[in-house]
DNA sequence: CTATAATATTGACAGACATCAATGTGAGGT
DNA sequence: ACCTCACATTGATGTCTGTCAATATTATAG
């Protein structure tokens, strides 16, 4: 379970794949539209969209020649059902004070 | 700001770290409590506690010889905004049908 | 002060990963 | 058929990263 979870964060962890999501935050594009602006090779892009897709947090549809990306809000829920068993308020008070006296 | 993001994600992406944040979730613990259970040696999870620390989703206390460890829960909200401008459903709407029709 | 226990640092190394150039594939258009 | 455009795959390369053994540091106990 634990390296499922280190699989998805390793997804999200490269600035380029970061920068891809925000682009997506503003509706599909295809990869030559995300292209344009990120600095990298089409290979690299390619690439970067494999390792999203297959973490569940981008899908894909195809039109002709294009094929246009779009954030995948299923597997986005996935991942932050996920992150919620990590990181939830519900999980810390345990061991945190964050608004009571600090353990220092 | 997409650097900062990818920089914490990063710090997630790592089975080890992953257990350790679960092991952190039942209260806090030293490193040598945490060792008994992670299968690497101690400079290795030195390491591990090192970036858990500087991403802030971890902190320490001291008591004599060692060191506690706890999840930092100011850290983790910090984490959870940021994830939180990426991933809420809230900003998906645009591009997204999860309940309706789907595009396919 | 010496010994011991917990943790940090250093240096080395192997595997993972982001990146690119070159090439392959697949889908329209002419 | 041929060409062009969007995207995928392959192979090579440099960098990053997790890991360990060895050593250093810090703190307490005797």
């Amino acid at each position: 379970m634990s390296k499922e979870m280190a699989q998805i964060f390793k997804a999200l962890g490269d600035e380029n794949r970061i920068q891809i999501l925000k682009m997506l935050q503003t509706g599909e594009k295809c990869g030559c539209e995300l292209l344009i602006d990120l600095n990298i090779t089409q290979p690299t892009l390619s690439h970067h969209m494999k390792i999203l897709s297959s973490s569940g947090i981008v899908k894909s549809r195809r039109d002709g020649k294009w094929l246009y990306y779009a954030i995948d809000c299923d597997g986005i829920m996935a991942v932050r059902t996920m992150m919620g068993s990590l990181l939830v308020p519900e999980s810390i008070p345990a061991n945190c004070v964050c608004k009571g006296v600090e353990t220092k």
